[in-house]
DNA sequence: ACCTGAACACCGTTCAAGT
DNA sequence: ACCTGAACACCGTTCAAGT
């Protein structure tokens, strides 16, 4: 949307507002959130913290720019055939397998708001796919949107302890967290069935 | 379970462990997440940041305090002539309840792992209502958990947006949580009903 | 026993300056 | 146009010192 700086004269620019998101990226995969420092985002690109500030307005703005480049990574295929709750089932593991591929990136994903757009474009199959079946989008959305927090609540529970706090020692294992998940899913996906086809 | 300093000569303390909880509750509620600093809960004490240390070993420490100090609030009646799902139901209003009074403590809530013997003790009345309708321990324990991680994810997109972020102008009001609130909790509930009491 | 002052190693962010 | 060095106002945390 905004122009990006252009080169029109003078030094090519050696960063830009992508390959800082990318780096912040790997950064959290593999330090966590606290480690996310602009000292540190510049010191993976090879640049001093001050020069982040060309392409994005402060460490808020990193963040922002890392959850939405997450969600756009989200991807799950609806199939027309099956019935209109397997797309929000495919959605659900779409969803979760973004979370879990980034677990340490989980608690900033659930706690920023995702820009309005891309989180529309992510549920837009799923949404189309009831449509199709009759469910007017005003439920399809309450149903979308139910999903999506248990989803991030779960995924919370599984692997969101925040960066520095160790988890108790009785936690149960990933096992233990798939298996609640699909109960939870299942039986959230079976009373929106009950509530919107009507038994 | 450890023993508190005990004046057993020398001063009287100014502070004690309890006392830092609830200032520090205070700042998150009036404040934010963000201005829980170390000398700001000293200086709502009136006493320095370094004194908080003889009674809890840091910030996070404080955090976790602070987390199981609010769980511990959460209260919610069950009615035993109600079919079992209402244990569910009363279990996530009384849960939600406390989240919105604390709203800005819901995304330290979302993140941090409960103590598991608090976090057993506040779902044990709803837990103990549906082994009297005879459905087993370990189908409630999947159940209590689903429920609560939808109320957490439920609740952070509520309120949940961290201190210092904008939320979307396209943001949904307060009445449309509540709609879809009741909405995914009663699929849920619908859902678990058909699960284990068989339809 | 309880509290404090000074200090250390970090942050995010600003601003004027370099090339 | 793009990047940097120095500086500022903050953090959490330590440690020796006061009373």
């Amino acid at each position: 949307m905004s122009t990006p700086p252009r080169a029109k004269a003078g030094r090519p620019p050696q960063i830009g507002r992508e390959a800082i998101i990318t780096a912040s990226v790997q950064v959290i995969d593999a330090d966590g959130l606290d480690a996310l420092t602009m000292r540190r985002i510049g010191a993976e690109l090879e640049v001093t913290a001050m020069s982040l500030y060309r392409y994005l307005p402060g460490r808020a703005a990193v963040l922002a720019a890392v959850v939405n480049r997450l969600v756009v990574e989200v991807r799950f295929e609806v199939d027309p055939q099956a019935p209109w709750t397997d797309a929000l089932r495919r959605f659900a593991l779409g969803y979760r397998r973004m979370l879990l591929a980034h677990p340490r990136a989980v608690p900033l994903l659930a706690t920023h708001p995702v820009d309005p757009t891309i989180g529309h474009a992510m549920t837009a199959p799923a949404l189309a796919r009831l449509r199709a079946a009759g469910i007017p989008d005003q439920d399809g959305l309450a149903a979308v949107q139910s999903v999506g927090c248990f989803l991030t609540g779960q995924a919370l529970a599984q692997v969101g302890a925040p960066p520095g706090v160790r988890r108790p020692p009785a936690h149960a294992g990933a096992e233990c967290y798939e298996h609640w998940f699909t109960i939870g899913l299942e039986a959230m996906l079976g009373g929106f069935q009950q509530q919107l086809t009507g038994r």
